[in-house]
RNA sequence: GGGUUGUUAGCUCAGUUGGUUUAGAGCAUUACCUUGACAGGGUAGGGGUCACUGGUUCGACUCCAGUACAACCCA
């Protein structure tokens, strides 16, 4: 029999005796055994109804992704919003899917092909996609069972892919849709390359990185002179290009050559000497060669002199035919060909070593090649309007509001989005082409052949004349429409779910996805629902090591999630996610981050333990103490319960999860159980017994959210259960006023109990001998409410209150209030008096601060009364304490 | 080079329109405790001229300007 079912039948039959259950929380059955409890019992389906819906879509990860710790730390916060909308009553909703994330697929299908020895170029489309699905459906679910692993209450009958058939037939609709708007359209386009992958990738997916290279140093021969004109570059093989030369206007060594054209080497080709202010005089010798088909600033320079490109590239990054030279050789092994050519030519001036950013694919890490293409394109100037105002009316809120101004500068200067990637693995672009290089654009063949015969005059088409672009579209331009499909809110705009659960509440993601994914699904939101896609963007920070590197698989610096599940604990893991990640800021993972979250695991666990092994004695009375503590416990739960509510409100989860943990800890475990804990073996009265109880259970929900295993597992030993009965399900215990000054007095109260504590450290005197309290204070004008709970943490034989001064005693103050402790044996007055001068002088400092303010005249004039009268009072409070201070001294030293 | 955001204890971060006992938390650290819920624990401590320099103000961690450094984004 496990220790589980041992522990809950047990539990059952006797609450009482359940020492015998281990002293520390074992979560791996637990986590299993509540996780198939609430999928078994629906807990995480959701259909409309009545209620307020609470909706979350996940950021699907891509399909042929592992969980890694950024999918941990995001779907953790995504759990956290879930579980405690749900139990506010409100009808959750989280649909889980992943992304079809076509580069990196495509990549990897290509990859597994070549080690089978086989060659995608030898594959129709047909059966590549075949391998494609094969591997998506092998591998695609894995990250979704992780995910389990962690608690994630999503509903998993609502799983979704960007490829399936709905989603598929709503992204191809919507470019349809787009191009008959007349915002899609076909463009040349600088793009960058991807040789490797043979497609254009986004200027988002390009990693730039300091890299050592060399700078050529080549003379190009000046036509009708004698002279040269040298040139650096970085790139000699795309010399083969050149259109042109260039310098900055203003610089006067070159000004000479207005007018003049000059040769390029190799290819011998002539070409004009020009001025344009792009150049920097001040780099290399000033002097700038152009080459339009293969640098973007070089293609924009182009533009304004009418210059004409020649690419001299390959698909593959080979030279190609149009180079005129090496035609076939790679880019690289070209460079170094080019070397040669023009150090035999004599037109090598020299080389020298240089550090310049080179760009790399995010998902080849292949060289990026500027490419001149042509591509589709969507305009954005028109469809972000909208998406820049929500933002900025307030209408959608970033958390942290530091990003606003991000995703405007973003937006003000939005750029289009270059839509096509020359790939098989993807919604393939709905165009045709027919004749001579006409195309239609329409969501079927048949449709497209109708238009075709429209467009090119000629009724004898037939589907056979027609081919579709070979082209699909960049996996974004599905996920923009994530909010909408996963409700299928394209194919039917008016449909119940669509209705009940658009717009959705939060959505959590990296900030490093804000514009190609968060500002173009706000797009896609009021351009086909006229409504923004989600109320708040919560962004997460990155996971990085303790060297501030960023994870990754490639530096191999990150654990294993699973790993660290089976070793903390997933509520170990959560809070420790959790814990150290306020909105926005990268979070440095360390062990001992779910480490601190297991031992709060632990606590917990522990702290049931002692509840549950108390016996009840229905006959004795409840002691006083234990009356003020449940008052007082209760208070602070109020409190806190407030400022948990806060802190969600402003998306800050670690400080609502702080208060949680301190609640738990410092207030409840150890104060409030210390207070109320009978003495060893001997029992409890059943009214403190019942209150703790529902303390505890108020506990429980409130930590629910982030510990859903551990909180579940006690929640179903704390009182007997029906079947199908959870704690998910509970209700959020709500915040209501609370007694302030209960909670200030509580404060002094447990100021007081510290300083006897200290005596008793300072003195050595064991905890278990009592001493004797006395308070300078008029009896009538102390709270007694709260004696009892000093006499019993302190350990106290008698609290009695004396009008003077006692000499030969310990004494504290607290507040403004003398403490005294008669003690018989000897007092150390040396470092008794080093204390008291310690304390006299830090309190004279701080008396002349106030002072300061006190006797500045402007001061006094111009601060607001309540400020003015608390300086007072500091004042007053601290001429008393130093007063007090000195009188023991001087009685000490006598 | 241009832009954005930062710089508070050894580390990670709070500090809510300038005033709440001369700055707070968690972790780490130090000393002591330790058969009685929990050593993955308890108790009590130590630790910061709030990056720097000016300015505004009766008053600046907080507002303004400049400097240094860092991160991110764009070229």
């Amino acid at each position: 029999m496990n220790f589980y079912n041992f522990a809950f039948h047990n539990f059952q039959r006797n609450h009482r005796h359940n020492m015998d259950i281990p002293s520390k929380y074992e979560p791996g059955k637990a986590e299993s055994k509540w996780y198939s409890y609430w999928m078994e019992h629906g807990l995480f389906k959701s259909t409309p109804d009545e209620r307020e819906p609470y909706t979350i879509v996940i950021p699907p990860p891509n399909v042929t992704g592992v969980l890694h710790m950024g999918h941990m730390l995001n779907n953790t916060i995504q759990d956290v919003l879930v579980r405690r909308a749900r139990m506010q009553g409100k009808n959750a909703c989280w649909v889980p899917g992943t992304d079809h994330a076509s580069i990196a697929t495509e990549a990897k299908v290509v990859a597994k092909l070549k080690s089978e020895g086989i060659e995608k170029l030898d594959l129709s489309r047909d059966e590549f996609l075949e391998h494609a699905w094969e591997w998506t459906n092998k591998h695609g679910g894995i990250i979704l069972e992780q995910l389990k692993r962690l608690g994630a209450s999503c509903d998993w009958d609502r799983t979704l892919f960007t490829m399936d058939e709905k989603r598929y037939d709503s992204v191809i609709k919507v470019f349809v849709d787009l191009y008959n708007k007349g915002l899609v359209y076909r463009g040349v386009r600088m793009v960058n390359w991807d040789p490797q992958a043979r497609t254009a990738v986004s200027d988002e997916e390009v990693n730039y990185t300091d890299e050592k290279s060399r700078l050529y140093y080549v003379r190009y021969k000046i036509v009708g002179e004698d002279g040269f004109v040298t040139v650096a570059t970085t790139r000699p093989e795309t010399i083969l290009g050149d259109t042109a030369v260039c310098a900055n206007p203003d610089d006067d060594r070159y000004s000479h050559l207005k007018g003049k054209r000059v040769i390029v080497p190799m290819v011998e080709r002539e070409v004009p000497f020009i001025f344009d202010s792009y150049v920097d005089p001040e780099f290399g010798t000033g002097c700038l060669k152009i080459t339009p088909a293969h640098d973007i600033n070089d293609y924009e320079i182009g533009l304004r002199h009418n210059l004409p490109s020649i690419d001299v590239f390959n698909e593959d990054g080979t030279m190609s035919e149009r180079a005129g030279m090496f035609i076939g050789v790679d880019r690289f092994k070209a460079k170094e060909l080019a070397e040669i050519e023009l150090k035999k030519s004599g037109n090598l001036v020299k080389v020298e070593n240089y550090n310049n950013k080179i760009g790399r694919s995010e998902r080849t890490d292949a060289v990026i090649e500027p490419r001149l293409s042509v591509q589709w394109f969507l305009k954005m100037k028109e469809l972000s309007q909208p998406a820049l105002d929500a933002v900025m009316d307030g209408d959608v809120h970033i958390h942290p509001a530091k990003f606003k101004n991000l995703y405007r500068h973003w937006m003000e200067g939005v750029r289009d989005w270059c839509i096509s990637r020359q790939l098989w693995w993807g919604h393939r672009i709905p165009a045709w082409y027919f004749g001579n290089n006409e195309f239609v654009v329409a969501e079927h063949i048949s449709e497209a052949l109708k238009l075709a015969k429209v467009k090119s005059g000629n009724p004898s088409l037939t589907e056979s004349d027609l081919r579709q672009d070979e082209d699909v579209l960049d996996t974004w331009f599905s996920s923009w429409l994530w909010p909408i499909t996963s409700f299928d809110g394209i194919n039917y705009p008016d449909n119940e779910d669509i209705k009940y659960y658009y717009p959705t509440n939060d959505l959590v993601t990296a900030p490093e996805i804000l514009f190609f994914w968060v500002a173009r699904m706000i797009i896609a939101g009021y351009e086909y629902r006229d409504a923004k896609p989600f109320r708040n963007v919560y962004l997460t920070g990155l996971v990085r090591d303790q060297k501030r590197r960023k994870m990754s698989k490639s530096l191999g610096n990150s654990p294993e999630p699973i790993d660290l599940i089976e070793k903390y604990g997933a509520d170990g893991v959560r809070v420790g996610m959790l814990l150290c990640s306020p909105a926005g800021n990268d979070l440095l993972y360390d062990d001992s981050l779910p480490e601190q979250g297991r031992n709060f695991s632990n606590k917990i666990w522990n702290a049931f333990r002692l509840v549950n092994s108390w016996e009840v004695d229905e006959n004795i009375p409840q002691p006083d103490s234990s009356r003020v503590a449940v008052k007082w416990m209760e208070e602070i739960l109020k409190r806190s319960i407030h400022e948990i509510d806060l802190n969600f409100r402003k998306f800050r989860i670690s400080e609502a999860l702080m208060i949680s943990y301190k609640l738990f800890w410092d207030e409840f475990s150890a104060w409030y159980l210390e207070i109320i804990k009978p003495e060893y073996q001997k029992p409890v009265d059943r009214i403190t017994l019942n209150a703790t109880k529902v303390i505890f259970e108020k506990l429980l929900k409130i930590i629910h959210p982030f510990m859903p295993f551990i909180t579940e597992e006690l929640w179903q030993l704390l009182e007997e259960r029906k079947n199908g009965e959870s704690l998910m399900v509970a209700l959020m215990p709500e915040a209501r006023k609370f007694n302030k000054e209960l909670v200030t007095d509580f404060e002094s109260v447990k100021e007081t109990i510290s300083a006897v504590r200290t005596v008793r450290q300072n003195k050595g005197i064991p905890n278990k001998d009592k001493l004797e309290l006395l308070i300078r204070e008029d009896k009538n004008s102390y709270d007694t409410e709260l004696l009892p709970i000093i006499a019993k943490l302190g350990n106290l034989s008698a609290i009695s209150f004396v009008p003077e001064k006692q000499p030969g005693s310990i004494s504290f103050m607290v507040g403004t209030t003398e403490f005294f402790i008669p003690l018989t044996g000897s007092i150390d007055i040396e470092s008794e008096l080093k204390k008291l001068q310690d304390d006299l002088e830090y309190n004279r400092g701080f008396l002349i601060s106030v002072m300061k303010k006190l006797d500045n005249q402007r001061f006094v004039q111009n601060a607001p009364t309540n400020v003015l009268d608390l300086e007072r009072k500091k004042q007053s409070d601290t001429e008393s304490k130093i007063k007090s201070i000195e009188e023991r001294i001087k009685e000490l030293e006598s």
